[in-house]
RNA sequence: GGUCGCGUGGCCGAGCGGUUAGGCAGAGGUCUGCAAAACCUUGUACAGCGGUUCGAAUCCGCUCGCGACCUCCA
């Protein structure tokens, strides 16, 4: 295990501290997943993206991590105009639909959409509906805790009382008296002792879809209790790495410390990580903002404010240009910079595939070379080890993309890195792109534009009478279940019967 | 209003006290039948004003501008 020097920033400390797993080599990391009501948009790239990279980079210094995400396919209540109202029963409603049909066609597509951006799957992928005995136990836990109260069917978490002994507000830096004062007339205020109280059990009106049966009547978990329950399930009561994204930082995941702390006496996560929003024109890119670009429409370049289409490894490049606790502005310009990037980086790819050592005695080892591959090698390392700075990976990779392209070119010769030199640059440069960034070659699919351009030669063979070309060609395709089929008046292909 | 963060060259985006980040775009060159690619060289950057320091984009203060959270949100 190369554990040693990784750093990541804590945002419980607001520091970057040095990563010291709990019971190495085992890792725990649990990460916020998507509330599955519409498709993934760009914004649900970011973390998936930040926490697949989080992920590969520790597998890579050996670490056994046990990856979970959740799927929310319940609780969260909507804001301001349907206050109170089941996020996936409202959006039921307005399709006609079963609930878990909605949940379940936008947990297909969230899913279709990660493996393009070729995210590995997590461990456990947990659903809150899943879970609901779970959440139901941790109520009563905290109400056995003297920490939650019960007022008309419905049960909220004693802030103010909690506070007497533990500190709410540490991960987000709140002052309780603060948020007293501050809070929103929303439903069900009028129930809580104090503003700044959260349910955690809310009874469900007649008309609500999704309910379940519970010691306090029929109704639904509250917002924050389910990665509380599937944490403390699947990781344990104190596990190593919470993610999501920074909109989550208050209050969710300064709830779910509170709950951790209320049912199981310990914080639940020793480092908390926060990825940083995407912006558009400078705003949050965000659901209710109206302001955001689906992942399909990214792909297949149908929005109004796209002027082409992007592919998904365009996507995971781009998002890992930036580091992930910086905002990264959406823009087209910025999207076809990262294309040309991407395929630059993909390019040297298949360069390192095309090209062997070759020795000579006529040219002597050159120790600048040497030096200047083996700092870029450390410092791509180093960048990721000092809390996964995947842009200025990058930015290494393109210096060693220099000497592997000038290989390529013969301005540089094998012999003067020396054949150990030689292989750890071919090496470090593919197993950078592809296991710990995670960039793969996305192959051009025009099949019949370049059969129909192999066939023009082919009918100019023909036509030359060149038989030897001709017969290459039907040869060639052959080989990969293609047959010519030469007619009267055109040549035509079909696939090999 | 409270809390937190940001402002880097034409664009994107690292850097967080002293060394060329890098990519895209631009200019010049090498190579090339042409072109492309590639390689080499290259430019006006650190919002403004003060301060600390031998030395600041980097630390401190103020000013201006922008954003996030405080309500579901990635």
């Amino acid at each position: 295990m190369k554990q040693n020097q990784l750093k990541l920033y804590n945002t419980l400390s607001r520091k970057k501290e040095a990563f010291e797993a709990i019971n190495p080599p085992f890792v725990g990391m649990y990460v916020c997943g998507p509330t599955v009501y519409g498709d993934a948009h760009l914004g649900h790239a970011r973390p998936a993206i930040t926490f697949d990279t989080v992920y590969r980079y520790l597998r890579h210094l050996g670490f056994k991590v046990r990856y979970v995400r959740n799927i929310t396919d319940v609780g969260h209540l909507t804001g301001d105009a349907d206050e109170g109202e089941d996020k996936i029963a409202k959006k039921a409603k307005l399709e006609q639909l079963e609930p878990m049909e909605v949940a379940q066609q936008y947990t297909d597509t969230y899913h279709r959409d990660m493996d393009l951006l070729n995210t590995l799957k997590p461990s456990i992928e947990p659903r809150a509906t899943g879970h609901i005995p779970e959440q139901i136990e941790l109520v009563e836990s905290i109400i056995n805790e003297g920490l939650a109260y019960e007022v008309n069917g419905s049960v909220y978490f004693d802030v103010l009382k909690y506070n007497e002994k533990k500190q709410y507000g540490k991960l987000s830096g709140r002052v309780l008296e603060d948020l007293m004062s501050g809070s929103r007339d929303l439903d069900g205020q009028g129930e809580k002792r104090n503003a700044a109280d959260f349910a955690l059990w809310k009874n469900a009106a007649p008309e609500h879809l999704m309910k379940w049966q519970s010691p306090w009547g029929i109704g639904f978990p509250g917002w924050h209790l389910e990665c509380t329950a599937m944490s403390s399930k699947y990781l344990g009561k104190h596990f190593d790495i919470h993610g999501g994204g920074m909109d989550l930082l208050f209050p969710h995941h300064e709830c779910e410390i509170a709950q951790g702390n209320a049912c199981n006496h310990v914080d639940p996560a020793k480092y908390w990580m926060h990825n940083n929003m995407i912006t558009i024109n400078g705003q949050k890119m965000g659901k209710s903002l109206g302001n955001f670009i689906t992942l399909s429409e990214l792909f297949s370049g149908s929005h109004d404010l796209l002027e082409q289409a992007y592919s998904p490894m365009t996507i995971r490049y781009f998002i890992l240009t930036a580091h992930y606790r910086s905002t990264l502005d959406f823009s087209n310009e910025a999207l076809k910079a990262a294309q040309k990037g991407y395929k630059k980086l993909i390019n040297g790819l298949r360069t390192c595939e095309k090209l062997s050592y070759t020795d000579t005695n006529e040219i002597e080892q050159d120790s600048k070379q040497m030096e200047q591959i083996n700092s870029s090698i450390e410092q791509a390392y180093r960048a990721m080890d000092d809390d996964f700075n995947t842009a200025q990976a990058i930015g290494h990779l393109f210096n060693l993309l220099k000497k592997i392209n000038s290989l390529h070119t013969g301005q540089l010769h094998p012999s003067q890195i020396g054949q150990e030199g030689f292989q750890k640059l071919i090496d470090t440069f593919t197993y950078f792109v592809t296991e710990i960034l995670g960039l793969k070659e996305e192959k051009i699919d025009h099949q019949e534009k370049l059969l129909s351009a192999l066939l023009q030669v082919y009918t100019e063979a023909k036509t030359a009478r060149n038989y030897q070309k001709v017969d290459e060609i039907r040869a060639s395709l052959k080989e990969i279940g293609i047959v010519v089929k030469d007619m009267k008046d055109k040549i035509d292909w079909a696939y090999e019967e």
